[in-house]
RNA sequence: GGGCCCGUAGCUCAAUUGGAUAGAGCAUCAGCCUUCUAAGCUGAGGGUUACGCGUUCGAUUCGCGUCGGGCCUACCA
């Protein structure tokens, strides 16, 4: 329908002797009033036709020669807004489509299979996940569903730093807590992992190997131990929370394949790496950054930037023509040396999409809870969902926009769960499941033809132009990354369903009247379905 | 000092990317179950969109400034 319109109001355009407007485009008026659609290509276009807006509008009106079974009427308001109101039939039409496309209903093939990476979560298996780390995790899960509706050939990757200090004091702490479980006086430091999980992963070192580990060192079997043990329950955690990753990749793994040093020689030979008071130096500056970055400090050790840089090069390498990298804000200043450094080896970084999401404030007893892995003071994702559940708490982080720095008071989450917006969604899902059992429990054929013209009451016809709305949305969130806007769009669906259900009964002794309300569910049903789909939040039967 | 994000109803947040009368949930108040699920529906109150200039037919949205909050700003990650 908009290809359509947008055909015909840039013909009516060139009718009116405009030749040099901007292509028209639609949007659905706030106020149903309005019409289905409407454009405000006349206000746009008047300066340069040099004709006043609405006598533009009258112009262009007067040109369009629309079809008439498609488009009922047509009216200019306001200053110049050109407003179109579809007809029955076009709806009618469009249920059918609907219930044809099913599954599919709202699935686009934009990206025609185009290679993307997402990488997200990408936390070091320090310790257990906390609901800090949820809202990355479900943000990125959610993008990367989006795009899969969208076409696109998504692989969901994790990146974690396991070379670095954090990586040794990590295996120190189980060092020490071994000896500890050994029976050794042994100081435990205050800046050292001090979570009781390390003791658990000491213990279970003591009962597989007794003592024989006394003098191996704190980077063999502790650290690797730690991040294996840690690593199963983080991807637990997220396997609960409905987020699964393909594939694993870590810093190590780049250095040992010498992917690293690869970068720094690259850079080296093209005149764009330094060396400086012993360190190495990447000439940031004629990438437009203020100053040149250190790349490897006098120590002999890397930054974070060379891996970074090493691993977005890999990531190109392999093929993708789309890396979202999933980030929080306290990673805002790195990504800009990263894509320098790309720049720099001859990479096209516009293929690397940079997403920020802001910080959760986490509030219980009505203080803000700071949240450190090291001092063992956080509250993870698997006593949160232990409380409300997967499908609560991937909702109330993907409900709200990422740019907003948003309060999760715990204490309101857990008492209020039965209050939270996600059941609002699926008991609409849930009731019409329970309308169709009631529909077949008394004989009713699902699968008897339905004529929806006899839906005609304002609040079928609100169900039917929302359901429509429903593949602009997938579109619009993909392209802008904004899944909080599908919450919003779904709960709005939700809601004029509750209120047709309240008006209409479904079931009836008017059978054909029944088979047409009975689309109108299962549609209902479907587009609920589909989006909970893409939300990851499970769409129940019965409540 | 510089950079990024934010400031909208008592609280938590939306607002179709510059459109027409700024909307939801929670909370408060008043109604609706003999009928397919009341985890629902209807109604009421609640706003100088932090503040000030500017851009234009039109600004919550764009620009500049002020105030307030969060996060960055190392040869830490």
């Amino acid at each position: 329908m908009n290809q359509y319109l947008t055909e015909r109001v840039a013909a009516a355009l060139r009718s009116a002797g405009v030749d040099n407007a901007p292509s028209p485009s639609f949007e659905k008026p706030r106020q149903a009033e309005h019409g289905d659609l409407t454009t405000t290509i006349a206000l746009t276009a008047a300066k340069l036709a040099k004709i006043p807006p609405r006598q533009l509008a009258q112009k262009i009106v007067e040109n369009l020669h629309l079809d008439t079974s498609l488009v009922e009427k047509v009216e200019i308001a306001g200053p110049g807004f050109i407003n179109f109101h579809f007809s029955i039939e076009f709806f009618k039409t469009s249920l059918g489509e609907i219930l044809r496309a099913d599954k599919n209903f709202g699935k686009h093939d934009i990206a025609k299979g185009k290679p993307t990476q997402v990488e997200f979560v990408s936390a070091n298996p320090t310790g257990p996940l906390t609901v800090g780390h949820g809202r990355g995790a479900v943000y990125g899960d959610t993008i990367s569903r989006l795009l899969e509706w969208t076409g696109h050939n998504v692989t969901r990757e994790y990146y974690f730093n396991n070379a670095g200090r954090q990586m040794r004091v990590l295996g120190d702490s189980v060092r020490l807590r071994y000896l500890q479980e050994l029976g050794d006086a042994i100081e435990f430091p205050e800046d050292y992992y001090q979570g009781e999980y390390i003791r658990d992963i000491a213990r279970g070192l003591v009962e597989r190997h007794g003592d024989s580990l006394r003098n191996e060192p704190a980077e063999g079997m502790f650290k690797q131990q730690a991040e294996t043990e840690i690593f199963d329950d983080i991807k637990k955690s997220l396997k609960r929370l409905g987020v699964v990753h393909e594939v694993f990749s870590n810093e190590n793994e780049l250095y040992e394949t010498g992917k690293v040093t690869e970068v720094i020689e690259e850079l080296r030979a093209k005149n764009l790496a330094y060396d400086l008071e012993g360190a190495v130096w990447f000439k940031a500056t004629q990438f437009g950054s203020e100053k040149d970055k250190v790349i490897v400090k006098s120590t002999g050790e890397p930054t974070y930037r060379l891996p970074d840089i090493a691993y977005h090069r890999e990531k190109l390498n392999r093929g993708f023509e789309l890396v979202i990298d999933v980030l929080g804000a306290d990673h805002i200043a790195t990504y800009p040396d990263v894509l320098a450094g790309l720049t720099a080896l001859g990479y096209d970084s516009s293929k690397i999409k940079v997403l920020i999401h802001q910080f959760v404030t986490i509030i219980q007893n009505n203080e803000v809870v700071k949240m450190s892995t090291r001092k063992a003071n956080f509250v993870t994702l698997d006593e949160l969902m232990d409380e409300v559940g997967a499908d609560v708490v991937r909702y109330f982080f993907i409900m709200r926009s990422v740019d907003s720095h948003l309060n999760f008071d715990l204490g309101l989450a857990k008492k209020q769960s039965d209050e939270n917006p996600v059941y609002y969604l699926q008991y609409a899902h849930a009731r019409i499941a329970s309308i169709i059992r009631h529909a077949e429990d008394i004989g009713v054929d699902r699968n008897i033809p339905a004529n929806l013209s006899l839906l005609s009451t304002s609040e079928e016809l609100a169900v039917m132009k929302k359901l429509l709305e429903f593949p602009g949305m997938v579109e619009s969130c993909a392209a802008t990354f904004e899944p909080h806007r599908l919450a919003d769009y779904l709960q709005d669906v939700a809601g004029v369903f509750h209120r047709f259900y309240h008006e209409h009964r479904v079931v009836t002794e008017d059978l054909p009247l029944t088979a047409a309300r009975m689309s109108l569910c299962l549609a209902t049903k479907i587009v609920l379905g589909n989006g909970f789909e893409i939300l990851g939040i499970t769409a129940p039967e019965r409540m």
